[in-house]
DNA sequence: TCTGGGGTCCTAGGACCC
DNA sequence: TCTGGGGTCCTAGGACCC
């Protein structure tokens, strides 16, 4: 806990959203809903005209499209909320060295290490310059919390929402916590709010009555110790600008239920080929496999298996995951695959890789030839994989909602809709003042084809630098 | 139209070793 | 021969976060 309030909590305001609404004027003021848009999809964010329906992150989508059934419903688009998180974190460099990301849209930073505020007064003008900088060169806004730890930091920006700055000051924070509910404090999710509630503790000031010893007896060693500090508002976690990375995985969730042997095989291995190219992406190899399974039911479970040393091999990872894949019971449908790989290791294997692949090529009738990594997309399509009939699949792949398009005569525009046939085409910028018009065509139409987004601000970056053809494949 | 996808950390039991 | 204690690794599951 330090004395001066120079540890900032940045949170964008309903980030995914607000970038649809920057970017499409007619969607400005209007409820936006940014999410899966398949039969099993979930809220990822809702915009706050939204959130006045009562739709809110992580809910089901159909329960979303009962109660807001006029809001604009759009497939996230993360190449282009990377674009714009890149500037923010870029702007949050400039504060101090100390900068830690913990999503697209949310970071803590050291102001203390930047050397730009050590008091009060000093930490609340940078936080407010930075708000307008970030307004500025994003057109969004983002929420700040100042504090002298990271979790009242957190607390503070949240209570900053929408477009605000909340200062708490060194010693008011006792005080500050006491009446709240304990569900405020990080890391006291749905399960320990009940398990602490039938203990009689609602409020973070009940927290502090019953004593460490109580709460370790609740919670476990580890946990309840923690939550007694951070009850009475001790917390000395540091921010920390770089974090190794200790497990990759992809996973996808089917529109139906898979029951056929083969065909689960054959999305076991092809998320294995998608985690590997992920693994390799990030400079990694890893030591354990591990499959996830979900059940027709919801049940999940996990089976792993741990290498002699670590690899990056598609066919020995995929091979992994085969194994590990008849350890399990799939009757009844499977409603999600995973494949994923933990144990990381710094280093690429290469030359080890290469080696291995030479042998196997002279030696062992050269399968090693299918270790070749396909190019995948780096967004999931709307629809899994698989599990929709090819032409429909490929249609709302190449319009899918909320996604730009250029037309031949009418310029720049983005999908409002398509089906039947047929792709409707909002045409707006997003410097336009007026809503755009809408026309609609055929989804063959010659004149009409996918596009990059534009930038949010004059001169701004697009999203599209650098990841062109993954935008254009994936989305 | 019930429940995404990508992560992190913790616990607990058994194997294995000294 | 009715036998301890601890450390580390592996596996599985669960809670939590955005």
């Amino acid at each position: 806990m330090r004395a001066a309030p120079t540890i900032l909590h940045l949170d964008m305001d309903a980030f995914f959203a607000a970038a649809e609404q920057a970017s499409k004027p007619s969607l400005r003021g209007k409820p936006v809903v940014v999410g899966g848009l398949g039969p099993r999809g979930v809220v990822a964010t809702a915009s706050y005209e939204a959130r006045r329906f009562g739709v809110h992150s992580a809910m089901p989508m159909g329960q979303a499209r009962r109660l807001a059934p006029n809001a604009a419903y759009l497939v996230p688009r993360f190449a282009f909320y990377r674009a714009i998180s890149g500037q923010v974190m870029e702007l949050l460099g400039r504060l101090s060295p100390l900068v830690e990301p913990l999503s697209l849209d949310e970071a803590f930073v050291d102001l203390e290490a930047g050397g730009l505020a050590d008091d009060s007064a000093g930490a609340r003008a940078v936080g407010e310059r930075l708000r307008a900088e970030i307004l500025a060169t994003t057109g969004l806004t983002g929420s700040v919390g100042l504090a002298g730890s990271k979790m009242l930091a957190k607390i503070a920006s949240e209570e900053a929402k929408p477009d605000g700055l909340v200062l708490i000051e060194p010693g008011t924070e006792r005080a500050l916590l006491a009446p709240r509910s304990v569900r405020i404090i990080p890391g006291v999710g749905p399960a320990t709010g009940d398990h602490l509630r039938r203990a009689g503790i609602t409020t973070v000031a009940e927290v502090v009555e019953a004593g460490e010893d109580e709460l370790v007896r609740i919670l476990g060693r580890s946990h309840g110790a923690s939550l007694y500090r951070m009850a009475r508002g001790h917390d000395d976690r540091p921010v920390v600008a770089e974090r190794d990375a200790k497990s990759v995985s992809v996973e996808d969730t089917f529109d139906i239920d898979l029951h056929d042997r083969l065909r689960i095989r054959l999305e076991v291995e092809r998320l294995a080929e998608r985690c590997v190219t992920r693994l390799r992406g990030s400079g990694h190899s890893g030591r354990t496999i591990v499959l996830k399974v979900r059940r027709y039911d919801f049940s999940t479970l996990t089976r792993s298996e741990t290498l002699r040393g670590p690899t990056d091999d598609p066919l020995v990872v995929r091979e992994a995951a085969e194994r590990l894949l008849e350890l399990v019971d799939t009757t009844g449908g499977v409603r999600l695959l995973g494949v994923g790989v933990s144990g990381l290791a710094d280093y690429t294997q290469e030359d080890l890789f290469a080696q291995a692949g030479a042998e196997a090529g002279t030696s062992a009738g050269g399968e090693a030839a299918e270790a070749v990594v396909a190019e995948e997309p780096a967004e999931r399509p709307a629809v899994a994989p698989a599990a929709v009939p090819t032409a429909a699949g490929t249609a709302s792949r190449r319009w899918a909602p909320g996604h730009d398009v250029r037309h031949a005569v009418l310029g720049a525009g983005w999908v409002q809709g398509s089906g039947l046939g047929r792709v409707t085409v909002r045409f707006e910028e997003p410097g336009s003042t007026a809503p755009g018009r809408v026309r609609t065509f055929t989804v063959d139409d010659p004149e009409l084809e996918p596009a990059d987004p534009l930038p949010l601000v004059p001169g701004g970056v697009t999203g599209a630098e650098g990841a062109a053809p993954v935008v254009r494949a994936g989305e």
